[in-house]
DNA sequence: TAGTGGTCTAGACCACTTT
DNA sequence: AAGTGGTCTAGACCACTAG
């Protein structure tokens, strides 16, 4: 762990712990360098973590302010990360529909950027939360970069799987949003009506080193997915 | 503007360009410096502001690259800027709806962070792209930030207005996106069926100073929509 | 091993807010 | 005038990639 991020972790814990209630404010930049024992440069960076997570405001010649937002039970688009991270103590569960590996065709090489013939992974999960369905997920992956999936690791964590065993690390993700109506299969898995609204994420996830590796189309249930982010 | 600005205009443009088409990366750190005459720092702070418009992805030991993102025709949520600037070489017209000053009741002044009776502009519009209806929009401002408003500047461009002639600079903004299904006037105005989809994006723009100045409500067309981000 | 991006420091000065 | 965040510099060293 770098400095900044040790930096910016003990503020978010200090944050969270409400030490900064009276003020509604961090410390000075100056004060923390003292603190911290660190530099300018390096709490700049600690505070830049803060302010993309929504968890402060830089006022120049005032301060840094707390935020108070209200994002109950909301997914926070500005990550990597899925739903698991922003539903802490909720019950998971994640069922394989369907699972194979394919030959690229022209349309999938398309979207994910290989060649034609390379073999991938589609996989079919339905996501349930709290013994609710929550989304109908479609995803391809290149067998290229991960070798091998099964029903297993897909009903558990993809994610975890690829950082941990596989040690790959996640560089940048593109997020296409809009909505439309649900198939007649999407609303029988999600227990919703046919033509109801569908609000669709497609996900396209790159490693560090700017390969894509993953590319989603998420269909989730209208009435409860909402999504949060914050934007400059 | 300051250097970095400087700088990252003009990496952008040399971008779009094609300067680059060959390599598909940018001059290196150290190239930059010497070219532009400036540090380390003002390079990366450039180079930031690029990545954040998905411009560019870094690798570490290897180079700063050119991405190829296909978003047409989308609007980018990470960003205060309406459809506008996502929009260039359409008509886009506001039609006013409604406009009204009201005080602010208990759920208002929750939302909009205020007191209780504080003067409020409620405001719907019906923004139409190249003739055809695409949002629906619900806006509430601060009366005590922006004094007036009419018809006119609401048919116009209201954020134009607030930075040009009040002198206001916009800080950031909280966007939580969801799905509903149309109400009756909404798909009379969009010209679309009752119960029809409708992707909702609810923004709240604050001021440099971290006072919220506008609540929106704004009610898409699904089928003219998109919404494009980069997520790290 | 050389090239390139990432982290970190120390210090100067500017822009804006608050008193 | 004093306090506080923003920009900028010069330079050292680390982490990772690629030939």
């Amino acid at each position: 762990m770098t400095k900044y991020e040790f930096v910016a972790n003990q503020l978010a814990d200090r944050i969270n712990n409400n030490e900064f209630k009276h003020t509604k404010k961090i410390p000075t930049e100056d004060q923390l360098m003292q603190e911290y024992n660190v530099s300018k440069n390096t709490i700049r960076n600690a505070i830049k973590i803060l302010t993309k997570l929504g968890l402060l405001y830089p006022v120049q010649g005032s301060g840094m302010f707390i935020r108070e937002i209200k994002k109950y039970d909301t997914i926070f688009l500005s990550g990597t990360r899925g739903i698991t991270k922003d539903h802490p103590g909720t019950h998971i569960e994640n069922k394989c529909l369907h699972i194979e590996v394919i030959e690229a065709d022209e349309k999938i090489a398309q979207f994910m950027l290989c060649e034609q013939g390379t073999p991938i992974y589609y996989i079919e999960r339905l996501r349930i939360v709290d013994e609710v369905p929550y989304a109908v997920e479609y995803t391809y992956y290149n067998k290229n970069i991960i070798h091998y999936l099964n029903k297993e690791i897909v009903e558990s964590s993809i994610y975890q799987y690829i950082k941990e065993d596989l040690k790959l690390t996640f560089g940048f993700a593109d997020k296409y949003i809009s909505a439309r109506k649900l198939t007649e299969r999407e609303s029988e898995l999600l227990k919703l009506q046919k033509d109801d609204p569908a609000i669709i994420i497609e996900d396209n996830v790159y490693l560090a080193n700017g390969t894509l590796f993953n590319s989603s189309q998420i269909t989730y249930n209208y009435q409860l997915a909402h999504f949060f982010m914050t934007a400059e």
